[in-house]
DNA sequence: CGCGTTTTTCAACAAGCGTTGAAATGGACT
DNA sequence: AGTCCATTTCAACGCTTGTTGAAAAACGCG
């Protein structure tokens, strides 16, 4: 098997390190030193910062996108020709991300720290977010109004970002949950997130949404 | 009434010049340029740019957390000798942070975006979210524990992370809502917010914590 | 006013930044 | 071997950064 091309070496460190200190706590000088290559290197691939940032974005974004909506697109399969329940929607929303954690590749984990950079941040999340994600939530949040009839819009999106923000947090991996619970819960556990987020989020879902 | 002193323009600027854009996306240079002043007045006040940082971040955390601490012992007050339900738990939580709602200074307003980027991140996070902050919560999770007899504190802190991460979304504001419903939710109005947090987060802390 | 202290400005420093043009290297093909 | 082109390095540029020491202004008080 074959070494990763530098050019790759510089996305790969970019994302590692924009993930940890965002774009202005990282230096290109710190990104080729970590990737082993010159810095002029990075621009010659990439152009401006800028633009290595936003390669390092967009990279993953349509495999992810694609993933997901695979998993969407099962469970209405299996549930046709009624609508699958929240649970299987959430589940479709959020079970994909685990890829990161049988995968030896930290990447991912990284990626998702971006993202959840990127979605905190009043400066780059409108646009950047909007851009690569909304096609996808939009989907899933049509999926949602078919499970809960009769809900509001403005019910099913203000649900939808507490679902975004507890997800968000998870990405981030702050460790902040393995201080507060004595090391009871793992931010690195992936899967334990995912499994009492689902019902959490389910439940929440339908208490707002589904007044009756 | 009297004009904010230099210190405290300082103080404001930094606080809302952080929170969009993060400690190392901002320079003394536009501190001092938004406040008013000179750059070596910013090192004559607080010394290092870590420092000014360390003073905005702490500047309104024990207020912050008196308001907070006080609405839960007025709900437990008011419940005794049962514990008060996981609502008014919720409740006490969040709704003191409404009095940036009313409020004309801005300047809540930023500091809540400013815990948003320290919460959700790697480098700042751990540390000085748990020192400010960890005490509080730990209150309101125990409290929380006796409102759902028989949970486990794994259930307990994985909802809690779910919590914080919905709040801490709301707390950046980053008009992704606005964009997503068309309109129709707004990441400005957080009494909105909370009014769909609440039950939200109260069905799903019951759906997780009280299997029964 | 006049003196001591605090506050504020000014000017400048060394260090590090992103970026670039030219030189060097490497591989593919004739 | 020699030519072409993509890749990589080298060296340097102009600029901005955080920080500082000394000068200046403002203030409190007798």
């Amino acid at each position: 098997m074959s070494q990763p091309t530098k050019r790759d070496r510089i996305l790969d460190a970019a994302e590692a390190l924009f993930a940890e200190r965002g774009y202005d706590g990282v230096t290109l000088r710190q990104i080729a030193s970590e990737a082993g290559v010159d810095v002029a290197l990075a621009s010659y691939h990439f152009g401006k910062k800028l633009d290595l940032f936003n390669a390092v974005f967009e990279r993953r974004a349509e495999a992810l996108n694609r993933s997901r909506l695979e998993a969407l697109r099962q469970v209405q399969q299996t549930s046709s020709p009624a609508f699958p329940t929240v649970e299987q929607i959430i589940e479709a929303f959020l079970r994909p991300l685990e890829l990161t954690q049988e995968n030896a590749d930290p990447g991912w984990r990284h990626y998702l720290a971006l993202i959840a950079y990127v979605n905190n941040s009043t400066y780059w999340g409108k646009q950047m977010m909007s851009k690569l994600f909304d096609d996808l939530v939009q989907e899933f949040i049509a999926a949602l109004r078919g499970a809960l009839p009769g809900a509001s819009d403005e019910n099913l999106y203000w649900c939808y970002h507490n679902l975004s923000g507890a997800l968000t947090l998870t990405f981030a991996q702050t460790e902040r949950i393995d201080t507060l619970s004595k090391g009871k819960c793992l931010s690195s556990d992936f899967q334990a997130a995912y499994d009492h987020m689902i019902p959490f989020v389910a439940a929440g879902f339908r208490q707002v949404c589904q007044k009756n």
